[in-house]
DNA sequence: TAGATATTTAGACAAATTTCTAAATATCGA
DNA sequence: TCGATATTTAGAAATTTGTCTAAATATCTA
């Protein structure tokens, strides 16, 4: 159910923005706000949204949430283009 | 500029149905609305949006305007998902 | 040129999205 | 337990998106 949910949450150039920078390893809610101009409870809204498409996980460590890729679903995603670019296939 | 715009294209199922359609083959806009329940002329602004993303072409013959893949933006999307999968990287 | 077919454009409208501020929740440390 | 810090939740407002109907444009055929 989160093929399409993923499609979405990587639409938006915030949200890819957060998932570049936790490549580089996790970071707290509060370390990914100091990326953007926006305020926290809409970074937070991002990264709910995420996490809903299964692209981040996220684990409470005191006060702080970190926040870490779930690289499992990109593979899914990185199908669905193989599929398109290679001519002769017979998905739907 | 049109990155953004491809991974918005791509956001909507229906868009990504009309790709996958295109992938067997190139269609006119009405055989591509066939697989819809959609009106023509909400078929027709999803094709606008992909062609404005560069994700698709169209060609004129008689009547009929003939849509067919663009695969160039395609290989930069995947650039994007083989950059986040791909640990160490430093694009931001 | 007139009528038929194919497709797009224009404009309206409802639903979804993005952002904000204010308030709530959770945890820490004294 | 209280106050400070970190984060999310709630709810409102503005913008964007997806769809529709009606009308316009382009091409073909007789």
């Amino acid at each position: 159910m989160s093929f399409n949910e993923a499609f979405k949450a990587i639409a938006d150039p915030n949200r890819r923005k957060i998932l570049s920078l936790l490549k580089k390893g996790d970071l707290t809610a509060g370390e990914i706000a100091e990326h953007f101009d926006m305020q926290k409870p809409s970074v937070s809204h991002h990264l709910k949204i995420l996490k809903q498409a299964d692209l981040v996980e996220d684990r409470r460590v005191g006060q702080h949430i970190y926040y870490s890729l779930n690289t499992t679903v990109f593979q899914d995603l990185m199908s669905w283009f193989y599929d398109i670019l290679q001519k002769e296939g017979d998905k739907s």
